[in-house]
DNA sequence: ATTTTATTTCAAGGAAAGTTGAAATGAAAG
DNA sequence: CTTTCATTTCAACTTTCCTTGAAATAAAAT
């Protein structure tokens, strides 16, 4: 699932779209309005769309002909965490630049 | 540089190089014992340090014949700080599962 | 029922990345 | 200066991913 994770937001679009839904928060944004503050097709922003879904970062509902994305936040903190712990085995010079800007 | 770095990890062999050179510490590793320790050929593991080197997530040096490639521990930190600080906003749920594991 | 709006799915072509094995480079040793 | 060892580069092939535009689905409005 990480390696997927990681796949996902190694694309230019899928990072803006990302970004996209960290400003939208908790209350997501439809993939019309997704598509527009991104610039793309509707069609190539779905494709991105469910590959990010498919990769556990999004969740998706449905209200009337709307479907709404919301970054899945708590995907996104285990995935830094999978980062910092299983990959870099907390590495000190790794963990301080998470904890404090002026470390790293 | 953050695509590179994460389109560089999101290979299955990239990471376990990653990984290993996470292991091996500072003192880094010889191309040769990275392919051995990975079980992939000295041509793909050249292959794979390359790419892993221009996304700037290793740097490499020679003595003698072999030529040592170390993790750039900073510029995985400089990468977690970019993915909570840029791209995440400095979410608090991110934040969390990068300061406890307990909150993640 | 038909139309409209929002989104997804599909097929086809093009671009990029991965793999392999052989040849080339660079450095030390005989 | 030829051989050996460690690593990289190259060419050819395969696989995977991206993009486009058209058709399909799903839900609401007329």
């Amino acid at each position: 699932m990480a390696l997927a994770a990681f796949a996902s937001i190694s694309s230019k679009t899928r990072l803006r779209i990302f970004k996209c839904l960290v400003e939208a928060g908790s209350g997501g944004l439809a993939a019309g309005q997704i598509a527009a503050a991104v610039g793309a097709t509707p069609s190539r922003t779905s494709f991105h769309l469910s590959n990010m879904s498919e990769a556990g970062l999004v969740s998706s509902s449905r209200q009337a002909r709307q479907i709404t994305y919301r970054l899945d936040f708590k995907s996104v903190g285990a995935l830094m965490r999978y980062m910092l712990e299983d990959c870099c085995n907390n590495n000190e010079t790794v963990r301080a630049c998470c904890v404090a800007k002026d470390k790293c």
